[in-house]
DNA sequence: CAATAAAAGTTGCATATACAACTTTGTCGA
DNA sequence: TCGACAAAGTTGTATATGCAACTTTTATTG
């Protein structure tokens, strides 16, 4: 049946579609998006992390992170000097604080409502995507 | 471990971004990106289709919707009036089906290099999200 | 049929990305 | 130290989306 051949990439676009609308509802009070706040977190467990290293953690286009971390900024979150490492200010630490909170409950509800064989479903999936794109290098290991 | 509670929603963004990736590069030839050949060849197995029938399908916003099927217009692979159901022209269905070959090379191709774990990893998880946000629906079956 | 309400379609505005090209910074060897 | 090359960062431009608001169509019903 054609239901067996389902485009993956299509199929992971139209989950991250929806999980991300899930994520940012839950991220509504504190204004901000779930990339924005994955970013807030990451820099707060990593300050002083590099663009670039937080682009290839990612599998974000350097340009796209950029600019991203421009936003962070503007909001107040990241200190002036994007290019000597990215550190949050006070506010953004505070910023970050939060959301992990938030985010922290709803990943877990999350893997509850969908269940220990989705969950590892989407483990071997990885496994498989990380290990097809860069064979040699060790195994993916971030928050995000 | 840490490993084990990454962010399911930031997890699958990524794993997004990769495939899209990959299904992109296979599209350059036809100077088209992998969500433009999916609606392309999903118009084309169902001419006449409604804008707000193919959102509601892919869990995408009907505006966002509209402003790609536009871009399509533009392209001169859909005829002139939006409103009335969507049709390809001939320009349209060439283009289709010339990406449909490729889609379904790359398709198989993906499958095999993930492999049946992978694969049925990705079933696993699209059907208990699919259970979570439509619990009365019928299953979900698109191309996509 | 006319008035409205509901559904579908559009547009304004903003974020999240990608690719290419350009600029700045950093490194290394002569 | 200087110049060349590499790496990192930035900007231009375009697509892919989402939310809200507005417009047009379609349906309902008195």
């Amino acid at each position: 049946m054609d239901a067996e051949n389902y485009c993956i990439a299509g199929r992971l676009r139209m989950l991250s579609r929806i999980m991300t609308s899930l994520y940012n509802g839950a991220f509504n009070g504190e204004e901000v998006t779930l990339p924005q706040a994955g970013l807030l977190m990451y820099i707060f467990a990593k300050p002083g992390i590099r663009q670039v290293e937080l682009a290839q953690l990612l599998y974000i286009e350097k340009s796209g992170m950029n600019r991203e971390l421009q936003l962070l900024q503007r909001n107040g979150w990241l200190t002036d000097n994007l290019k000597q490492g990215l550190f949050l200010t006070e506010e953004g630490r505070v910023k970050a604080k939060r959301c992990h909170k938030i985010w922290k409950a709803l990943n877990l509800t999350m893997r509850e409502q969908l269940g220990p064989e989705a969950v590892s479903g989407l483990d071997a999936l990885s496994g498989q995507v990380f290990a097809f794109i860069a064979p040699a290098e060790t195994q993916q290991t971030t928050t995000e």
